[in-house]
RNA sequence: GACCCCAUCGUCUAGCCCGGUCAGGACACCAGAUUUUCAUUCUGGCAGCGCGGGUUCAAAUCCCUCUGGGGUCGCCA
């Protein structure tokens, strides 16, 4: 029976480098129709915190990583307590204060890795190991050795920073009489500057990539391909359709790079692709919080702005950004834009404008943009030199969707009142 | 420092195991087309087997140095 296990510790949230070993170890599973156990290693009850379990459990559920089982190892103290004595009273292991600690043996350790191949050590180098500390608690190694032998763990894939704890855990294994598992070291994540993955290379925790606005499924997808390849020159792969392909011989041994661009991109195709309806749905918590609709938002006039911003957007709070003309009283003016393009002082083709404006009966894109271009005929200007100034004056910008769409979708009042209101001038 | 891991375009990777296709794709970048702006989309381009030795008719691919990067050395997990 394959079984692997997830085991993070809630001193702190999911972070990407833990979901993607979450998500390797996932595809194990499922492609051999094995299990997927999710373990919390607890042990430390001072950093230890609610909180991070449940962001932690919360994370998985988003990006769509479900267990099988779960278990918490401050609920299996007395497991561990009992092993460590008899070893204790085997003569494998010693006391040290109230500690128990094991001997170990010296002689060469191989360790097959499924990734990497063979390893060898020589424990000679490896000082006897706390099983149990002074507190009572499980040391890591020990807890972890436990849990990986009674749940019958059949592969343990788990992060490369973890190969220099494996020799020291075959011990354990070898002093308890346990089975080994296999083991299979997945490749660091690093930052976009080569050193270790940290807030101060950017995001680290799933939760702010949910936050930002990416798609549990764009996420995964970028994740499986730190250190993996579906084949086929293919990148943009369901999980579904990665799961079938999956196999933990065919990951990198080479560190990778977390690159935000890629993810962005990734994002953004996912984001193209998803129905519109759905898309309305995501946005409306982002609405949300910046207040911008309220708790009975109207959802098919908010799909007609979503419309014109589908295809443009890469994360979903781009749209916050982007369409907040729509949401507000008074656009956000862009300075940089604003002194470019509203310098001039075009009061009086605005007044023209205006007042055709006004006179249109059905004020929809079509007839604005003709009225647009009537008025531009008239003036002798050529259609492209006012865009801009009126783009600003209406949305903020001096980039966005198509303007008479913008204009028509604003309606007429609010954009003739934008427009009287760029050069204070009352048609 | 000791031990361990790793090394294909700037980045993610295919190819490596079972030596012999101009080293393929994607992101980013650059150029052009489309677009009233920006983005999208399309087309084209730039760019790589870390160095040095072997083995071989033939090496990105196998072997060894070196160099470079990373990880671990807690009664944290």
């Amino acid at each position: 029976m394959v079984k692997v296990r997830f085991a993070p510790s809630p001193t702190g949230f999911l972070h990407i480098g833990g979901a993607r070993t979450a998500l390797f170890n996932w595809m194990y599973a499922r492609v051999q129709k094995g299990k997927f156990v999710l373990r919390i290693e607890d042990t430390d009850q001072v950093r230890s915190k609610k909180e991070f379990e449940e962001e932690i459990l919360d994370s998985m559920k988003w990006l769509g990583l479900d267990w099988d089982e779960i278990y918490y190892q401050s609920e299996r103290f007395d497991i561990y307590k009992e092993h460590a004595t008899k070893l204790l009273d085997e003569g494998k292991a010693y006391k040290e204060g109230e500690a128990i600690i094991l001997k170990i043996p010296q002689q060469e350790i191989k360790l097959y890795d499924l990734i990497r191949g063979e390893i060898t050590f020589d424990s000679a180098l490896i000082k006897d190991q706390v099983l149990m500390k002074s507190d009572g608690s499980p040391a890591y190694s020990f807890a972890c050795v436990m849990d990986d032998a009674l749940m019958e763990i059949s592969c343990v894939i788990r992060g490369e920073d973890h190969i220099s704890n494996t020799p020291k855990q075959m011990m354990i294994y070898n002093a308890l009489g346990f089975k080994i598992p296999k083991f299979a070291h997945l490749p660091l994540i690093m930052g976009e500057d080569g050193s270790r993955l940290s807030k101060r290379t950017g995001a680290v925790a799933v939760s702010d990539y949910r936050k930002e606005g990416f798609l549990p499924d764009a996420l995964v997808n970028y994740l499986m391909l730190l250190g993996w390849s579906p084949g086929n020159n293919q990148e943009v792969v369901s999980l579904d359709a990665a799961v079938k392909k999956f196999s933990i011989k065919k990951v990198n041994k080479a560190a990778a790079i977390f690159s935000i661009d890629k993810l962005n991109w990734i994002n953004g195709q996912y984001l193209k692709k998803i129905d519109t309806d759905k898309l309305v749905d995501l946005l409306i918590p982002f609405l949300q919080e910046k207040g911008y609709v309220d708790q009975d938002v109207d959802k098919s006039s908010l799909k007609s702005i979503v419309e014109l911003f589908k295809g443009r957007l890469s994360k979903l709070v781009n749209f916050i950004e982007w369409a907040d003309f729509a949401f507000i009283e008074k656009p956000n003016f862009d300075k940089e834009a604003q002194e470019k393009h509203l310098a001039q002082d075009r009061s009086k083709e605005f007044k023209i404008l205006i007042e055709r404006f006004s006179a249109l009966d059905s004020f929809d894109k079509d007839s604005i943009e003709e009225t647009y271009k009537t008025v531009m005929e008239e003036l002798g200007l050529k259609p492209a030199e006012l865009v801009h100034a009126i783009r600003v004056a209406v949305t903020g910008r001096a980039i966005g969707p198509s303007l008479f769409e913008c204009i028509a979708l604003l309606g007429k009042e609010k954009s003739i009142q934008r427009l009287e209101a760029a050069f204070s001038c009352v048609g």
